[in-house]
Parts: structure tokens; sequence; C-alpha cells
DNA sequence: TACGATTACGAAACCGGTTTCGTAAAGCCG
DNA sequence: CGGCTTTACGAAACCGGTTTCGTAATCGTA
């Protein structure tokens, strides 16, 4: 008699949440020691700690976050901040990069609070409410800029965040966390590629240099004719192109030329699918007097014909690995220890061939 | 003095964060008359309410939602499950959809929380955990099916939710919310175009018949075909057919009946571009030879030469909308009252035209 | 064996709110 | 004008945890 409490909603599956309370009260313990085993306090006995655990496992108890944040601040949530404004509409790849990122956090107990923005104001406002209200610890930082200001905005606040590409072109900032995929790289082996074929003029399309990666990816470009012993044409390469219609402008430009490119790279697969308008434009074949490679491995890229040469991107292992490196800055670990690079798995397709034989 | 006290962390911003007691001490009041002067309790002098809100709002003060959730247990998040094994990765509209979503939460002062899941086993036991762990207060549903065990699953656990997209057929159950576009009426509309064209047999390809929305669809392309006139024949009608390759498989078996469709409806604009494929093979021309049309507006469709003529949704309002529907259902609102169906817009291609004349 | 240092736990305050309950003061009515 | 309702607020408990602090019991050592 005293069983007979609060019916009260709470555990809304029909059998009682099991509060800390009913813990403490199961083990012959108070609240306080059976808190303090369960986060692992110096002054627990070994077999104290033991039991605690075994029951609460039992019983099923797991601590409601938000009760806990009160007192800790921390809420166990990763925050994500999509740009509307962003050229692209993160391409296909937002479900894959959503996915990785969730299911990493998941597995380590935390969860994903999504927000968006249209601005560089509304961004920050957005932000800063997560912060305040605490729904969140920590972000992750999608499509880095060469000078990103959310990088200072959020160090200003002191608030954990990990970068989705580097800041600053080729010389990252050592106190900040971060994970790319190294385009520079992937680049440069398109260049080497087309080379070792035998071309010998070989155009580049990149997007807004204000763009980090587009930066890595033309100086991956440029270290690539070094290497082939090609000289650099300003030229050949053309930037500020971010869409398909960009891409296949680009290419009649580029084909125009007194000297056109029998190559062209693109920094991006969406841009790359414009080289093969231009190529139906002008009765060219694409992988024989035209061959385009390219970056990001869309989907559509293999249903092309022919099938995209392209740089395959792992969105949802960027976003495993993304989350992973947030939960391990939240739980204390130096962000200058947190960076990882990763290369573009090539996916060959039928889009670069030995160039035409000169007349 | 007194004034010296917690230099804690809180406002990481700088300045400390105002909490109720700061705005009780500075109104001369207690903080439970001012908890409930902005919570609208009745016995609060208009006055007063009045003062504190004032003050609320010079000193900007706004309450932590995971502090009120310790007692009301409500934390302001919708919450959203991707299903990762779905046959399409929701396509390029994720991106607006969730746009849409965190916009409209944003300006009601709601947060959205995402995870996903690989199975449905799985799928429950993220519901379970986000409820458990009071992450979440309602959810989203995308992708409603026929006989959708979520719906169930979240009926019997009490929890407030919103489909997008309708279940059981076109008997939508009076007590759900939902917001939908009218799939059966595009169709019928696409029919309706193709019969005033002066196409007698048409053909429809659609998706597994398990999503509601190809049943619906399916529907309207036979409603269509009774309005004009024309007898139903099942051989002209494929399900089962979820992607580009599947659309191209399912146009060549239609292309190769005895008496083959002159045009095709295809229930989404992924399969759809199968079409092109196959025409390419036979030589065919898409609005002379083969008249098609479709359904979702991806943007590929515009790019493809002919544009591809499609019923287009708008994936932003969608997600305004279910994010406004359920944070009214949250807030009190009869479920039964909250639905909505709109219509998709017609982007006119080049993909639908006249019929060959017959010989 | 006596005494200081450790060990392991309990008691209670605390986090930032919400909600129940009690009660002075004002209002109403005959 | 006296008794009964309202009105409007304060006091205190509460939500589910965490953390500080105090203290018995055990240990080690001289």
């Amino acid at each position: 008699m005293e069983e007979i409490r609060d019916t009260v909603s709470q555990g809304r599956g029909g059998t009682r949440r099991v509060r800390i309370s009913d813990l403490a009260e199961a083990l012959g313990l108070t609240k306080s020691t059976v808190s303090r085993a369960l986060n692992n306090y110096a002054d627990i006995a070994p077999e104290t700690r033991r039991r605690v655990a075994e029951m609460a496992a039992q019983m099923g108890y797991a601590p409601m976050p938000y009760a806990q944040a009160v007192r800790t601040g921390r809420v166990r949530a990763l925050g994500l901040v999509l740009e509307l404004d962003a050229p692209d509409r993160y391409g296909p790849f937002l479900a894959d990069f959503l996915g990785g990122i969730t299911q990493e956090a998941t597995l380590e107990g935390w969860t994903l609070t999504v927000a968006s923005s249209n601005s560089r104001e509304e961004m920050e406002a957005t932000v800063t409410r997560l912060l305040q209200e605490h729904k969140v610890d920590g972000f992750i930082l999608p499509r880095t800029m060469v000078e990103d200001p959310r990088v200072d905005f959020l160090r200003a606040k002191h608030v954990p965040f990990v970068l989705f590409g580097r800041v600053g072109h080729g010389k990252p900032d050592p106190g900040l966390s971060w994970y790319d995929v190294d385009g520079a790289e992937a680049m440069r082996a398109a260049v080497a590629r087309l080379a070792a074929l035998g071309h010998k003029r070989i155009g580049f399309v990149g997007p807004s240099a204000a763009y980090n990666f587009a930066v890595l990816r033309r100086e991956g470009y440029q270290a690539g004719l070094a290497e082939a012993g090609i000289s650099f044409d300003p030229a050949l390469e053309i930037m500020e192109v971010s869409d398909r219609a960009g891409g296949a402008q680009a290419a009649r430009d580029l084909l125009d030329l007194p000297q056109p490119p029998t190559a062209i790279v693109y920094a991006t697969d969406a841009t790359a699918l414009g080289a093969y308008d231009v190529a139906r434009e002008r009765g060219l074949r694409i992988g024989r007097e035209l061959s385009v490679i390219s970056y990001d491995g869309i989907p559509e890229g293999r249903m092309i014909d022919p099938p995209l040469t392209s740089f395959a991107v792992d969105s949802r292992h960027a976003g495993e690995r993304l989350a992973a490196l947030l939960i391990a800055q939240l739980r204390g670990a130096d962000p200058a220890g947190l960076q990882e690079l990763v290369v573009a798995r090539l996916e060959p397709g039928g889009s670069d061939g030995p160039p035409p034989s000169v007349s």
C-alpha cells in the first residue's frame, strides 16, 4: 500500500517509466548514490557500481536527457543548419548524409536537430536560438567556405563544432576539427589519368572560389598539370560555375577557344552534365572527341550515356564520421586531434578516352 | 553584495541568461506568479500580465524548453524518421521538405529532430527511444503506405502525428491528420489532356501498390480513362516500378504489346525518364511517336530534351503545412479537423503531343 | 591500540521552471 | 455593515535528475 500513486502519463507505451528513484529503491540505495554510480564517480565501490549497472539494465532504466540537462546543460543533441540559399540543393546526397549522422548519433545515444536558414543573418539567429534554448550541444557545419563566418561566430561563443570540409585554403587551422574528402588529390589524379591517355590541353571548370573545396580542387588540377609537365593556361580554367547550364556554357566557351581543350575536368558532376548537352549540340561524342572527368559520383552520372567517369564521395560515411568527431569533442576530446581526410573513389565510366588524333 | 555568484557557463555568448527568477525579482513578484502570468493562467490580473510580458520582452527572457519539460513533459520538438530503405532516396526534394518544416517550426518556436531507420523494426525502436527520452512531442510521417504500421504503432502509444499522404486507399481515416497532394486528380488530368490530344491507348506505370499514393494515382488514371470514354485495359497498366531502369523496362513491355499505347502516364518523374532511354534505343521521338506525362516536377525533367510534362509538387509547402498541422495538434487541436489536400501544378513540357496519325 | 587517512555512502541543496494550495484583500449582496 | 465570494498573489512542493558536503565505517600505520 503505497504502490497506488500517480497514474499520470509518463510512459506513454503503457508501462510506467522507471525513474532513478525507482532504481534506488529497488537497490536499497539513495538516488544520489545511484546517480554517481551511473556517472562513474570515483567514490563508488566497484561492486556497487556493478550492481547498479545490472539493475539499471534489468529494469530498463534510461535517464531523461532533459532532466539531466537542467543541471548539466547538455542535451545530447547535435545541430545541423541547412543553408537553403546554397547554389545546389545539396544534390541527392542529403538523405545519405543525414542517414550517416543519425545512425552514428543513435549508436551513441545522441540525436540530431535540424534547422535551416536563407541567409547568413538568419543562420546566426537560428544558431543563437538553438544555443540559448539549449536544444543543441554542438554543430556540424556543411559546405565550408574559405573565409567561413560560422567558424568565427561559433568560436566566439565557445561552442563545439566540426566542419565538413576545411577552411583557409589548404592550410587548415590546427585548432579546428574537420572531416574532408581529398578533392585536390582527386583532381590531380583526374589530370594524371587524362595526361596518361595522351591529352595535352585539359580544361577545368569549378564553382565559386569562395568555397574552400573549389579552391582545393583547382589547386589539385594545377598540381596535376605540373606533375604531367603541362604548363598551366589560365584561359582553360573557368570558375564560378554552379549548375548544369553553367557547365554547358563553360564547355562552349572552352571549345570556342583558338586552341580548345580535348578534355575537361569538372569539379562537380552536376556541372559536368552540361558538357553532355554541348556535345549533343555540336555532334561531339563524349569520351571520343571530348573527354570529361568530374567529381561527386551522383547517381545520374551512372545513367547517362556514356557513363560519367567520376570520383565518388561517400556521403553516408561523411555523416557518420562527422557525428563521431563531434560527439568525441563534446565528450571532452581536444578538437586539435580530430581531423580526418579520406580519398574519393574513382568510378570509371566511358566519358574519358584518348584524345582524337591530331590531323 | 550577493551579486557575486555563479560565474558559470550558461549564457555562452557572454551576457548571462536571464532566468525566471531574475524576471520575478525585477518585477517585485514571485516566480510562481510570473510563470502563471506568462502561461496565461486565469488568476492573474490583466495589468500584472501586461507588466510581466513587457518586462520579459525588455529583459529578453526566454524559458529553457528542457527545464519546462521536466514538469510538462513537452519539449517543443517535432520528430521525423527518414526511411533509408526507401526505394528512392527522397529524390532531390528532401532539402526543400526539411526547409519547409524547419522554417515553419522556427516561426512557432519549435525545432525538428531527425532520425533514420533501415527497417520497420529499427523505425519502431527509434521512435520508442525518441519518445522515451522525450526528445520529441510528435511525429511527421512521410511516405505513407496503404497499410501503414507506423499509424497503428503511434496510435497505440497515443502519440500525436501527422501524415504526408493518406492511408487506406481513398477512404481516409477521419481521425487522422494529414497533408496530401491530389495525385489522383493529377493523373486524371494527365489522361484527360492526352485524350484531348487524340490518344486512344494510354498506358500507366506506377510503383508498388503498397504505397498509398501509387494506389491513388492509379485510380486517377482509371478515372481519367472512364471520363474520356476509353475502356480500361489491364495490359496497359504496369505497377511495382520504382526507378529509371524499371521505367525503361515498363516502356519496352508496353511498346512490345500487339496494340501498343501511344502515350504513357508515369506516376513518378524518376521512372518516366526511363521512357526517354527507350525512345533513344528505338529511334522514337518523345512527344511525337510517344507521349509521356508524369508527376513530381523534378529539376531534371526541365533539363532533359524535350522537357518532361509533369505535375509538380511543392515540397517546401508540404513541409510547412505538415509542421503547422502537427504543431496545431500538439497545442490541443482535434486531429480530425486537420487535413489538407492541395493540387499539383501542371508544368507543360514537350513530352506530350498528338498521337502519330494511324496509317 | 590509538589515531589520522581513506573509502563509500546518505542527506540535502540545486538546476529552472510549473503547479497546487492557502490566504489576505477586495468586491458583492441583502 | 457583516458575512460570503471572488480576485490575485505568495509559499511551497514538485519534476527527474546531478552535485556538494558531511560522516560513519574501514583501513593503515606507528
